[in-house]
DNA sequence: GATTAAAGTTTACGTTTGTAAACGATTCGT
DNA sequence: ACGAATCGTTTACAAACGTAAACTTTAATC
């Protein structure tokens, strides 16, 4: 064990995820800067989240000189479909089709990503199912509450 | 002041709500019993929950003989909206298409699911846009890091 | 070469979260 | 009516988080 990355970040961790991902490598002040313009946080605080995330194994340092420059152990692709997946764990399976759909609709789309997700949608008729089975627990979902 | 619903939730009290939303009025002897199974709580752990719950009021009681029933102040539906709001925060606006895409190309679709996404693409067509602004913070995001 | 500036590490401290037992009031069974 | 079972409330406590100053080491400047 050791370095495993634990892919569960707090909000302001996240903001300086953003940052390094961003940048691919970058070095502290340069996180330290960005964040104290957008989050008006102080120098040591945007530290102290750095250093957390070394130890989470977000982030590699490769050393330029004797300071650091930072990057990310993974992608941000990645690292975002993983904390989605994490958040529609909270949902039943059966709601997660509409709730996307509702989404959609709020959401600004181009040209492109409504070709795109017309493309996905139409592979996805084919191994589309009847009806979406509910993977909740009984009593944790209107699919399998006993009233009584 | 006093009563605003503040809509932000942990993983554990989210589980309770599933349980209310699930029930729409139930006791706590329910949620209890339910959440043993699922997480294997205490039933103090649960109480627990459900007090700081009722506390942000996230929960309602209605008085029955001397006990209460629970019931969300907010709609499931409206949470989880609510909640992936949240979420996209942290990813830039140009990347929610893409994002999205790849989140359904990983789900469990029915046909009617699809029918429905594919309604609310067709009518987004007429509002799509030529590229999707971005709305990061420069350096946050590729769109405008100052590369040197 | 001594002073200062910068960068990483330590320490600090209040709040929130996870996990739960203890307590107090009440109701129900006998 | 008395003891037992319930259910809501209080108290507890460690770990995680938000926020940041202090300290240490190293590099750069005069």
């Amino acid at each position: 064990m050791g370095t495993e990355t634990d892919f569960k970040v707090t909000d302001s961790e996240w903001e300086v995820m953003r940052v390094v991902w961003a940048h691919g490598q970058v070095s502290s002040k340069e996180i330290i800067n960005v964040l104290e313009q957008k989050m008006g946080w102080k120098p040591g605080t945007t530290k102290t989240f750095i250093g957390r995330l070394v130890t989470k194994g977000m982030l590699d340092t490769q050393t330029e000189g004797r300071r650091y420059l930072y990057s990310a152990k993974v992608s941000e692709n990645k690292f975002v479909r993983h904390s989605l997946g994490d958040f529609f764990s909270h949902v039943c399976n059966k709601e997660v089709g509409k709730t996307i759909a509702e989404v959609l609709s709020e959401a600004t789309l181009s040209h492109q990503d409504i070709a795109l997700l017309q493309e996905v949608l139409e592979a996805k008729k084919k191994v589309a199912v009847d009806v979406v089975p509910c993977n909740c627990v009984p009593g944790q979902c209107h699919c399998n509450v006993h009233h009584h």
